[in-house]
DNA sequence: TGCCTTCGTCCATTATATTAGACAGCCAAT
DNA sequence: ATTGGCTGTCTAATATAATGGACGAAGGCA
């Protein structure tokens, strides 16, 4: 899927009545710029692409959206959802890939001796899960913990954390986050 | 909503086991700037962490829709958990029950033959799933579809719908929805 | 110990994004 | 026909992204 970056700028910031110059104001950049990126003269740097974009507003990811294939919202085949990862962890994201989302909704598979690492992201919002299958130990802050499965976790995600499987057995777990932008 | 593309770039590629320079060569861009963008030294243009997406691979819209999965601060043994319900359809709770929490998280059991009817309560919010075992027959609306292992669904609770396991099998679901309305 | 490989970071140069300001075209009201 | 305000485009100067290569640290192996 190529994006074409400037016809999507374009389209978006006439949809909403802007001129390049009243974006460029509300946005804090020349409307020179604009007109380059529209004409896709250069390649906006992520930083002036969401200064641009905070003036309409949108979201990176809502901007970066809107060109899928916009398939039934309700049903997805394990096929179709994206894949993070094809190493040690794997995830597949069942929603948030559309930015209007409550909430995202993972499957995680954890190999054997897989390890998140200590410094995970955190954000503000919550989180939580079960395991489906296998053991993996979790460790957020200073609590740790080995869980099998039908047993959960819920949390406020602004806590370190840690997910590693010990075992020798393949770990999957359903998690949920909310919200899904981050 | 001020994104970390640093360490969203960090976290994306050693999720997939890559060091900055495999990553660089996939990518067609240099080692060096895999480390700057990853350190925040630099924004990367559009097309640059395009081409170091498509060496993972990953979509632009995948890149700032999606975060890492976060910790835990609570955890639930399966025995704790409270059980809606032994019949054809059983429910297990994770979280909502406690305090002012954004979602609540499922685990449901549907055993052959289980049926939810036709006119399933239906709230304000959000809700989806993916399916861990089984097969199940969903219907949302007017769309109807049956999902195996892996396959998910996603909708705003406003929506009828129907949970069918037409199989021989038991079916099971991980769920959540948002805001917890049970 | 020494050698080799791979890791991530850093520096000087080059390529490119961004700015500030000038320009032509268009429409409405003199 | 002007003036004024608006549109988007373009150019030269400057800021910054991106390159190619060198560096030290860490790990495996002789």
């Amino acid at each position: 899927m190529t994006i074409d970056v400037g016809a999507h700028l374009k389209a978006v910031r006439t949809l909403h009545g802007l001129s390049q110059r009243e974006l460029a104001k509300r946005a804090g950049v020349t409307n020179g710029l604009i007109s380059l990126i529209e004409q896709n003269r250069v390649s906006p740097s992520v930083s002036s692409l969401k200064k641009v974009l905070d003036g309409i507003p949108m979201s990176l990811a809502d901007f970066f959206t809107l060109d899928e294939v916009q398939g039934p919202d309700v049903f997805f085949d394990k096929e179709t959802l994206p894949d993070l990862g094809s190493g040690p962890v794997s995830l597949r994201l069942v929603a948030a890939r559309r930015g209007n989302r409550a909430m995202a909704i993972l499957q995680e598979r954890y190999q054997p001796g897989a390890d998140t690492g200590e410094d995970m992201l955190s954000h503000r919002g919550e989180a939580g899960g079960i395991v489906c299958r296998g053991e993996i130990e979790v460790t957020i802050g200073s609590q740790s913990r080995i869980l099998g499965p039908g047993d959960a976790y819920y949390f406020s995600s602004s806590t370190p954390h840690r997910f590693r499987n010990l075992g020798t057995e393949v770990c999957e777990i359903v998690s949920a986050c909310t919200p899904p932008t981050f």
